[in-house]
DNA sequence: CTGAAAGCGCTTACAG
DNA sequence: CTGAAAGCGCTTACAG
């Protein structure tokens, strides 16, 4: 049988109430009586439902992660994963749990928040990703829920909605400096879903910093975050002549790009990636790549949540730094 | 204020019990009855508060996933999203949710583990990999706390221990006699993890069935699912000549043995991997693969569990089909 | 500094 | 077929 706050009560002498003040350690309690507890609760292996504790706290210390449903072919990327990791990490350090929620389609992904919430079982809702219009954004604002997107919200102004991301722009204002500063004065930009806040900043970073240091810029723009895209906005990117180096919004384009580059006579351009992919059984030469730092991302996204839900938050978002990470030629 | 049974109780002028016993669909309540009070949860809005239902009834209706530390190094091989997947669709079928715990190292995983069922928190849980000696299936067998594992258990013996994986023996039976039908003679095989359960069921298929059908095989073991590992297994394996034909236990492995041959007059050899990984960046005709079915391991995992905490499994395991997918070659 | 009592929102024998 | 009552394991005003 289960040992409860009862039992441990009964074995230390005292009541379940003086156990549980013992437990949340109130300064009412006197120390020789918290001594003798701790010793019953130790010695009887008593360790609290969370059930009960969640039933009459209203607390349930869980936090929905609702993963976005184009996860699944974006799990060549490795950024869900290391997001998830961090999350966890944060929230072990917290006390907190996490439940995870694949929805099969946007639909399903707010059908998941809404059943996280008329269910009672989270105390607020972590997004992976911020898309326009984003009907999980806004069902939840409407419900007053807490949440925290990961990724920089459409509608930044709305001082009540918790985000975390990086500073995108000042990521690419970075490398433009050090290309130009390298010698480099025409510079290409292959980016892909135009209309994600993401690329926005990205492309804002590259033609500003460009444009006060005299670099031309090209830019061209995909559909998807595929090989493929990577590879025609390559083409078309290089009718160009003069180019010397190429900024990619993700490591997938890169791959695409270098190998067009490759079988062009390009292997001289520089290219630059995001989110640090391991090329695994790419054969090409690696190029250097910024590192988003997903797991930050995440682990700073629990503790926005977190301390927004013991409303201790200062700010409603976080910035989480990058880093451009130069990598060598190896096997 | 959050609805509840007691409010749709008096919507419907009954008392909560009725009200309780409708919503679990008892046989012993009135049809007209039924009708009033779902009217009245339908107009209100009602949803059972699952912290309240957990208690009383000692099933949180929540499943616990241990990552496997080496997660982390082993996602550029998305088994682990897909099986996550799978396992989040199974659940949601069943009405279950899941929470994942994330370890740093095998004690990492083990402390999850006890956190989980200490707390009361997880009426199962479900591990994504069997280890030798591993510490948390110790554990949990000790505690005859359910469980089921992904991946063949040391000792697959005890009929308590609920486990599904592929016929990893079949799998590669299956592919040396379409190999010896087309006409390969001398078959290399290049593996990692040379105790891990898997690797053995493989290499056990290999020879066998080679043996079978007179065909000579070469194998070669390498510490760790690298590209490199491929690279240095097939360097060893080719210093034999005639091999026509090389099948690795993994498509990472693969990839690696791949740029081996590519560099060295290999492209004529035959590879085939296991685990269906898009090779992205990968610049190298495409290969062969066997797709272990990642999402169908998980659903079936969960399935295995919940008719186990149902009391209604027939059988501790299950087999999950294989399929080997051939590829041409593409962008 | 500590305890008795009420209550969180459900379910389930027990009665009728 | 339905209801009143007890209880799941905690926490937290309220009293002292």
């Amino acid at each position: 049988m289960k040992v409860t706050i009862k039992d441990v009560a009964r074995d230390a002498g005292v009541s379940p109430s003086t156990v549980s003040r013992v437990i949340s350690d109130s300064s009412r309690i006197g120390e020789a009586t918290k001594k003798r507890v701790r010793k019953s609760i130790e010695k009887l292996g008593y360790t609290p439902n969370v059930m009960a504790r969640s039933l009459v706290s209203r607390r349930s210390r869980i936090i929905g992660v609702v993963m976005p449903h184009e996860a699944d072919t974006l799990f060549s990327n490795p950024f869900f994963i290391q997001a998830m990791k961090g999350i966890s990490v944060a929230a072990e350090k917290n006390n907190y749990h996490i439940m995870y929620a694949f929805g099969r389609d946007e639909e399903g992904e707010l059908d998941a928040v809404k059943n996280y919430i008329s269910r009672n079982i989270v105390d607020g809702i972590c997004l992976l990703t911020a898309r326009k219009r984003d009907r999980c954004i806004e069902y939840l604002k409407g419900e007053e829920f807490p949440f925290v997107v990961i990724g920089t919200p459409e509608e930044k102004t709305s001082e009540d909605t918790l985000w975390v991301d990086n500073d995108n722009e000042e990521a690419v204002r970075n490398i433009v400096k050090l290309l130009s500063e390298d010698g480099h004065k025409k510079i290409g930009f292959i980016g892909a879903k135009r209309n994600w806040t993401v690329s926005i900043n990205r492309e804002k970073g590259f033609i500003e910093e460009s444009s006060l240091r005299g670099v031309e810029t090209f830019i061209e723009y995909e559909e998807d975050f595929t090989r493929a895209s990577g590879y025609s906005g390559a083409r078309k990117l290089f009718r160009e002549p003069g180019i010397t180096s190429v900024i990619c919004t993700d490591d997938i384009l890169a791959f695409g790009a270098q190998k067009y580059l490759l079988e062009n006579d390009g292997a001289h351009v520089k290219i630059l990636g995001f989110n640090r992919i391991d090329p695994q059984g790419n054969f090409g030469p690696k190029f250097s790549s910024v590192d988003i730092n997903s797991a930050g991302l995440g682990e700073e996204a629990i503790n926005l949540l977190i301390s927004k839900l013991n409303h201790t938050n200062k700010s409603n978002y976080k910035i989480v730094d990058t880093k451009l990470e130069r990598i060598e030629e190896e096997l």
